[in-house]
DNA sequence: CCCGAGGGTGAGCAAGCGCTTAGATCCGCT
DNA sequence: AGCGGATCTAAGCGCTTGCTCACCCTCGGG
C-alpha cells in the first residue's frame, strides 16, 4: 500500500538499510504513527502494537522513541537532499534543472506524504543536537535550489527580483504537499510534480 | 510582541471577542504553548501556569483542553475566510482581487504566525464534530481563492490550465508561511506579502 | 549435551497527565 | 450587614506515559 511497495525500485524502497528486520518493523510502524497522530500523541504501546510486539522489544533496537524519530528524520532529509543535489548538479539548462528538482521533490512528498509529513513537521520535537544535525541538511537542500536559480539568473534564463526569498518559496511549496497530499484523491504524485514544476517554472520565467 | 499588540487596529486584535479576561488570558497563553510544543505536548499545567494561573483555573471557562483549541481554531478560521471573501468579493480586476488576497492572507499567516500554526497544522488534534466544522469553513476559502481564478481566466486577464490544481497551490504557498516564519528574520510580514503576491500572479499570468 | 549470547516478553515503576472536588475569596446587590 | 453567585485554589484521583528489569526462549559451536 505504501509507496515503497508499490515499486520494486531500491532508490525509493527507503527503510531498506534498516536492520535486522524487527528493527525495520518498528521504524515502519513508527513512520506509521507519527504521520497519523503526531509524535507526542504517539505511544510506545502504540508503534510496537502496530509491528506486533510487546512494548518492551522497542528498547531492545533503539534507546528511546526520540531516537526513533531521529532515525526516520534522518533518513529522510538524506533522501531529499539527495533529490535536490541530483538536480542542481545535473545536466540541462537552468529551466530543465529546476523543473527535474520540483517534479522529484515533490513526487516524494506525495508518494511518501506519510514519511514526509513526519520528516517535515516533526522536528521541533527532536532534541537539540539531532535537530541541529538535521538543519544542517536542511540548510544544504535550501543552497541546492538557490544555485539552480542563480544560474537561471546568471543565463538570462530566469527573471527572479528577490533570489532568498523566491528559493523559499520554491521549497515552501513543495514541502506543503506532505500537509494535503492524499494518496485517495485525485492527483497522482507524478501528476503533481508536474503540475508544480509547471507552476514554478512560471513563477521564475522572464516577462515578455 | 504580538502583532495584536502592534496595532490598534480592531480588526487585527485577535482576542478582543473573548471574555472575561482571564478566559482571554488563558487562550492567549495555549495559542503560546500550542503554537511552540503542539497540541499534544502542551499540559494544562504549563498554558495555566502562562496564564498566571492554578490548573484548575482552566476548567472554569473551558470544558476541556480540546475545546480551547476548538475556540482558538474557530476564531482563526474565521478571520482567514473574512480576509479571502472580501479580497474575492471586492472590486477590481481578477489580478487586482488576487494580489489583495494573497497579500492579504500571507500577513495575516506571518504577523500571527504563532496562531496561525495552530489553526493550520493542529486540525487533527480536534474531535470529528468540531473537526467537520473547521473544514467547511476551509471550503468556502478554497472557494474563494478558485473565484476569483475563475473570472480571471473567464476575462482573458489569467491563463490557468489547471483551476483546482492551482487554487490547491496559492493556498497551499499561503499557508506554509506559517510553517518557516520568524518574526526575527529578515523580512516583514508586509514584504512576504508583497512578494507572494507577486509570485502568485505570474504562475496564473498568460503567457506571451 | 550443554552453553552463552542475543532477541523477545510480562509485569510493573516513577512520573506526569487531564480533570474533579471541597472549600476559600471576592464583589455587587438588597 | 449579610447574602448568593461567580471565580479561583490546594489537593488529589484514576489513568497513561516512557522506560526498565527479571526472566524465557532459540540456536550455532564445542
Amino acid at each position: 500500500m505504501r509507496a515503497a511497495e508499490r515499486t520494486a525500485d531500491g532508490e525509493n524502497a527507503p527503510w531498506g538499510e534498516v536492520t535486522p528486520e524487527a528493527a525495520r518493523k518498528l521504524l515502519v510502524a513508527a513512520v506509521e504513527a507519527f504521520a497519523e497522530r503526531g509524535y507526542h500523541a504517539t505511544t510506545t504501546r502504540d508503534i510496537a502494537g502496530r509491528a506486533g510486539m510487546s512494548p518492551a522489544a522497542l528498547y531492545i533496537h533503539y534507546k528511546t522513541k526520540e531516537e526513533l524519530l531521529h532515525r526516520i528524520s534522518r533518513i529522510g532529509h538524506d533522501r531529499a537532499l539527495a533529490l535536490l543535489t541530483a538536480a542542481a548538479d545535473g545536466e540541462g539548462t537552468a529551466a530543465q534543472r529546476l523543473a527535474e528538482a520540483v517534479h522529484s521533490f515533490v513526487r516524494w512528498h506525495a508518494e511518501g506524504h506519510t514519511t514526509a509529513r513526519v520528516v517535515q513537521y516533526e522536528l521541533d520535537a527532536l532534541g537539540p543536537e539531532h535537530r541541529a544535525e538535521i538543519v544542517e541538511l536542511r540548510r544544504r537542500s535550501t543552497a541546492a535550489v538557490r544555485r539552480i536559480l542563480v544560474d537561471g539568473v546568471r543565463d538570462g534564463e530566469f527573471d527572479v527580483p528577490d533570489v532568498p526569498g523566491t528559493t523559499l518559496a520554491v521549497l515552501s511549496l513543495c514541502i506543503d504537499v506532505a500537509r494535503w497530499f492524499n494518496a485517495a484523491g485525485a492527483r497522482t504524485p507524478d501528476e503533481v510534480g508536474e503540475l508544480y514544476a509547471d507552476l514554478v517554472l512560471r513563477m521564475v520565467a522572464t516577462q515578455k
